[in-house]
DNA sequence: TAGATTGTTAATCGATTAACAATC
DNA sequence: TAGATTGTTAATCGATTAACAATC
């Protein structure tokens, strides 16, 4: 959609935990909140803060600093969070679930709208009042409704054979969890959750602390 | 443990993503590999390859490239998963039985030695031949057991306080799967899987492209 | 040997931090 | 107004890439 400037993945990364603070402040019903006194909270300079705020837009104010609601609405907007997303959810064991069950997830508006698995016994009942459906309803579920995000929680052996599925019916993101890689032409956006990969770093650190 | 110079974040990120490749080359007999083959397939540049692994060691060869087994097994060896580490699941939901279920996870050598959880009708069941215990068995657990890591995948509204619990018993490793952020003394490694954060930033990218 | 490819040093690029004029 | 704090430009730092001597 918006070809704006390009953003750095850094900045874009920090987007999420900013939303994370402004939401705590918020929650305590502060109503302003300089780039100091957020950057101590959180661990980094105040001077990242501007520098990454400053490249979406003007958001504070001399003086005074960033009204906490006002920048909230901001990112929720730069974030696409404030309209929302439409997911589909494919492979219904244990990930999917967690993910169906996940607050933060939808409390941040990703709204997931079809549930999909290969397993006979499933196939029917509701998770999170979503009814499980058989693959042979993906082409026409994803046809009848505008899909933004296919997450794919299947068996690491049919990873890549639901992925290739999927966006051939035109679903072009991907939230992938499993250990690998897919290649894919480059205007499917994938975004993988390789926890394999992160309990490795995790590991790493502890040797080596 | 080990105190050698600090290898850059970045550097420590990809060792796991090299790891994956390896296991893949290996899985196709490919005795030997070149920075520059690898970098191909992997996408990145040869010259960030031989720099990243030259902060561990010589693992090559001129004229030859690198050994796929000789590679693979050193930098299982960096990471530590050679050894294994021994983890306890706190909280037996989907996410802790997706975590106990991953072979990925477990190929590694992580090893669930433990699993908690304060649902009285979950206790005594087993997960993946793990009996579930309830949350009075954890002192004692730790400390007849080295555990390296807590797998923290409670609810959100009892992290914290989980996570004060199992550090004041000793363990020093936090693995942590809710949306919030533990603040915790520097001797203690948390690593972060923000779900939310991750979908977000996909979001972003849908958005953006 | 000649060709290939490493490990490393130097150059470049990009991201973070500092500084400060503008102004609320 | 005086003090505070932004947005932005410039300086610094760190990470990536290029180049190349060493050598298998």
């Amino acid at each position: 959609m918006g070809n704006k400037k390009i953003v750095s993945d850094a900045v874009i990364k920090r987007l999420p935990r900013y939303l994370r603070y402004l939401t705590e402040l918020k929650r305590n019903d502060v109503l302003r909140v300089s780039s100091k006194e957020l950057s101590e909270k959180m661990g980094l300079t105040a001077s990242q803060i501007r520098q990454d705020l400053s490249c979406f837009g003007e958001f504070g104010q001399q003086g005074y600093g960033y009204n906490v609601e006002f920048l909230y609405d901001a990112i929720n907007k730069i974030l696409g969070t404030d309209k929302g997303f439409n997911i589909i959810l494919i492979g219904a064991g244990n990930m999917g679930r967690a993910i169906s069950n996940s607050d933060s997830i939808r409390r941040r508006g990703f709204r997931i709208i079809g549930i999909f698995d290969i397993k006979k016994e499933l196939i029917g009942t509701k998770i999170n009042d979503v009814e499980v459906l058989g693959f042979e309803e993906l082409q026409p579920f994803i046809k009848n409704n505008k899909i933004d995000i296919a997450a794919l929680t299947v068996p690491r052996e049919k990873t890549k054979e639901v992925a290739e599925k999927v966006v051939s019916y035109g679903v072009t993101g991907l939230w992938n969890f499993s250990a690998m890689e897919l290649k894919l032409p480059p205007n499917i956006i994938v975004e993988n959750v390789h926890l394999s990969d992160s309990i490795m770093v995790l590991g790493y650190k502890i040797n080596n602390k």
